[in-house]
RNA sequence: GCCGCGGUGGCGGAAUUGGCAGACGCACAGGAUUCAAAAUCCUGCGAGAGCAAUCUCAUGAGGGUUCGACCCCCUCCCGCGGCACCA
């Protein structure tokens, strides 16, 4: 009797056994081989699962799946990271509530994903909206703000006005807002801020013993944006006050022919004095208008780089050049930055080429101090730009003739300079004023100051609020909820008002990999379990979180590190980022109309074709490129492997060899995430077994196959009349013994081109694969007569003749 | 501008890392099956020449190293990603 093969009956059927037996469930205390396969928890948008996440979760779960027959306890969580302005917005569009919304979707995704057939631990699932989860997310920010690396400033920050709420550094993308691309402005707020920065060493680090996918490592690199250089004072004379610069070239100190602050730097400020009151610059008005109007522009604007740079003389003062002791002058201008550095720079315009603009624009000085070649016996070439390279010094004093490298520290000791490094890492600014999101549990009272919540206190709920949309006036729409906003100081139990801004939803998945295996414990993480199962020994996810999730995960269990809350600083042991899935040469996105909506092949082809065709596109590290026509190979495979082992006799196989050289490439490729390679090994090996099928080969094919396709492999299993799932099979191992074929094809080339391809035994030796060669009917037809000048023999593969 | 990755048939992509270029699959063509279609199965499928055996050319372009190059080196072109007035 031999059934159709009905995958929607196939995988129904399953998907029951599996729940009911809850057959993936692991003991957290008891395993013996705890093996935690994490996959970045998706955003339950309203659109529903994007078969980008689906393409994600096959490989992590392919994975997890993997370990878990290689005799590993696989502890595969699942959840959403629910909160945050996307889900706002559609409510806001849609006239619902955030709170109705979210919970909407999540349900719809929960469904969505169990037709996946992933190894979801969901009794562990996380939901971040939930009071029982952000209610440790407050805790963590109590335990940071006691650690002091939660800290409330006023600064300039970035704000988004279509948004309207302030940015993380890492949320504008060249000026514009990562969300909407509006153009991000600057306000003067006082925001929470993480310390991050204190980590920037750290975190750069430690990448160097990470296994992580290079690239993600690289973007972490970039971001942080380390910079060797110095600090050096510029007097002014006759004043109590010095400017200090930061310069990475401190080798060009005598080239220094003014000095720049930024139009923020409060030595600007100071030296303008008070309004009306005498100051030692002359132009005081013109300066202050230059900095009220450099301060207005837009991120963008002051960035732009074809701009013209602009800037004012502060006349009157000027600053000594410490190692020429000349009196240089001091400008402000919008080019140096108040956020780098010191906020001020020495210029040098022959070896900068930002300095030779200005310079040039403004007539000023500019001294030629670094040589490109040798000077003493070389003329320095006339310059038409910066010379940025380095060189040889010259017009230095005693550093003359020294090269750039060796002077640079010498010339910092001289003048009493300090060496330090900068990072371009700007601490994490985690307030946000809107409403779906954390409540930073904090209260300010008139007496007593910022006092934090409790811990007994927690969780400060998110009231439930009919108006919630964003106000634009820098305050988030909580601040208009009175019984949310006034409340008692915890200390003096007077009256006081809550901070009514929420966190980042960046800081809600910074920690969520601890809670997991801990979920519905009445603490944060159970120490014993952690100690289990942390850190994270394989997660996959998107590049795009480089410098955004990775980043803050990072730091945050750095931090917990050192506050002494866990013993690992590292959360991920191995992080592998997965491509991206396009269609027709683009980005799947809605307004290209583009999208692949899964449901739709889930129905059409079923889970096992999705999971099987989405992996066999391309690399799962470099992506693919999805066609609706393409699934069908996969699924003609499906059907093929069905029919073979319905017609597979009890009986010797002539495929020993092959199988074994199956059983190494889809072993080796599944542990280099390379599922497309594997896949079409697995292919092959069936179209050979389809011709004579033997129980043993489709036995071994079926195991092979089932991280990938995992409903089929288990009814068919069933139908071969064995025991137990095929799932909790051990992976097969081979012999390399076997592996050798009993011939070996032995390539004979002439000049490097293959003129014969012949027979003979594998172990042949060098000398006798030479013979072979030169009697090779072929062979002896180029030659032609001739002798061979050279005869190449490589053992095991070719032969070539070099006439 | 700097850094990184890539460019292979009509398409997605392989190639044990210097050793048979195009595995596997899609699409396409021919055939079988069918009243017919779908599905399925078999065969072919880089380009050019040839009845054929076979030969020539071909991995973005040009050059080089090597017995031998998709792979290594140099120059250039194109695409993607990260950073970017960061001193």
């Amino acid at each position: 009797m031999r059934k159709r093969y009905d995958y929607f009956q196939v995988e129904e059927k399953w998907r029951k056994i599996w729940a009911e037996k809850k057959a993936w469930k692991v003991d957290l205390k008891k395993a013996k081989k705890p093996y935690y396969n994490l996959m970045m928890f998706p955003y339950p948008s309203a659109e529903g699962l994007h078969v980008g996440n689906v393409y994600a979760f096959t490989g992590s779960d392919i994975h997890g799946r993997f370990r878990r027959m290689q005799g590993y306890d696989v502890f595969e969580p699942m959840g959403f990271d629910a909160f945050g302005i996307h889900s706002e917005n559609f409510a806001i569009k849609q006239g619902t509530h955030p709170k109705e919304q979210t919970e909407k979707n999540i349900r719809n995704f929960r469904k969505q994903l169990k037709r996946l057939g992933a190894l979801f631990a969901w009794e562990h699932e996380v939901d971040t909206t939930k009071p029982e989860y952000y209610k440790w997310t407050q805790w963590l920010f109590l335990q940071l703000y006691k650690a002091g690396l939660a800290y409330r400033g006023k600064a300039p920050v970035d704000w988004c006005p279509s948004c309207k709420t302030v940015l993380a550094d890492e949320q504008v993308i060249q000026g514009r807002c990562e969300r909407c691309d509006s153009e991000v402005i600057q306000k003067e707020l006082e925001q929470w801020f993480f310390g991050i920065t204190k980590y920037a060493g750290r975190l750069l680090k430690n990448l160097e013993k990470i296994d992580w996918s290079e690239r993600t490592k690289l973007a972490q690199r970039n971001w942080i944006g380390k910079s060797e250089g110095a600090l050096i004072k510029f007097q002014i004379p006759k004043s109590k006050y010095q400017i200090e610069v930061f310069t990475t070239r401190p080798d060009t100190l005598y080239g220094a022919t003014y000095v720049v602050m930024a139009p923020e730097h409060p030595l600007v400020a100071l030296l303008l004095g008070a309004q009306n009151e005498k100051s030692e610059i002359r132009n005081g008005e013109e300066v202050r208008e230059y900095i009220e109007a450099a301060i207005k522009k837009t991120e963008l604007e002051r960035t732009e780089l074809t701009k013209e740079k602009t800037g004012v003389e502060l006349q009157g003062l000027k600053a000594v050049n410490p190692a020429t002791k000349e009196e240089i002058p001091i400008f402000s201008a919008d080019y140096v930055l108040a956020s780098y550095g010191t906020g001020a720079i020495m210029a040098v315009p022959a070896h900068d080429q930002r300095d030779w603009e200005f310079a040039e624009k403004y007539n000023l000085k500019s001294t030629m101090v670094i040589c490109p070649l040798e000077p003493r016996s070389h003329t320095c070439p006339v310059l038409e730009e910066a010379y940025t390279e380095p060189g040889y010094l010259v017009g230095s004093g005693r550093f003359d003739g020294m090269p750039s490298e060796e002077a640079k520290w010498e010339i910092v000791k001289s003048v009493g300079g300090q060496k330090t490094t900068k990072y371009h890492l700007r601490d994490w600014l985690i307030s946000r004023q809107r409403y779906w999101g954390v409540p930073i549990p904090i209260i300010y009272c008139k007496k007593c100051g910022t006092v934090p919540v409790p811990e007994e206190d927690l969780p400060v709920l998110l009231p439930y609020v009919k108006n919630f949309r964003p106000t634009g006036k820098g305050k988030s729409p909580l601040a208009t909820v009175e019984s949310f906003l006034n409340t008692t100081c915890p200390k003096c139990k007077g009256s006081a008002k809550r901070e009514t801004d929420v966190s980042d939803t960046f800081f809600d998945s910074s920690w969520y990999f601890l809670r997991y295996p801990s979920v519905g414990l009445e603490v944060p993480w159970s120490q014993q379990i952690t100690r289990r199962w942390l850190p994270v020994d394989m997660y996959i996810g998107g590049q795009e979180h480089a410098v955004l999730h990775l980043l803050y995960a990072r730091f945050i269990t750095m931090a917990l590190k050192d506050i002494g809350l866990i013993d690992f600083e590292e959360p991920f042991r191995k992080f592998r980022a997965h491509g991206l899935l396009i269609k027709g040469g683009m980005k799947m996105s809605k307004s290209k109309g583009n999208v692949v909506n899964p449901d739709e092949y889930f129905e059409s082809r079923g889970a096992d074709a999705v999971r099987m065709y989405l992996m066999f596109t391309g690399p799962f590290s470099e992506g693919g490129e999805w066609s609706d026509r393409g699934i069908q190979g996969v699924f003609r495979f499906l059907h093929r492997v069905w029919a073979m082992a319905h017609k597979a006799q009890d009986k010797k196989s002539g495929l020993e060899a092959m199988r074994h050289r199956t059983i190494k490439k889809v072993t080796e490729d599944i542990e280099e995430l390379k599922y497309n390679t594997a896949i079409a090994a697995l292919m092959e090996y069936s179209n050979e077994i389809a011709k004579e099928p033997a129980k043993k080969d489709v036995e071994t094919l079926l195991v092979l196959t089932a991280p990938f396709a995992p409903h089929i492999t288990e009814e068919l299993w069933e139908i071969l009349g064995k025991k137990g799932s095929v799932h909790e099979q051990k992976w097969p191992p081979y012999d390399p013994k076997i592996l050798k074929e009993k011939v070996l094809n032995l390539i004979l080339q002439v000049n490097g081109k293959v003129r014969d391809i012949v027979q003979v035994l594998p172990d042949i030796s060098a000398k006798e694969a030479e013979k072979v060669a030169l009697e090779s009917q072929k062979v002896q037809k180029w030659l032609s007569g001739q002798k061979p000048k050279k005869v190449v023999v490589v053992q095991g593969r070719l032969v070539n003749i070099v006439i």
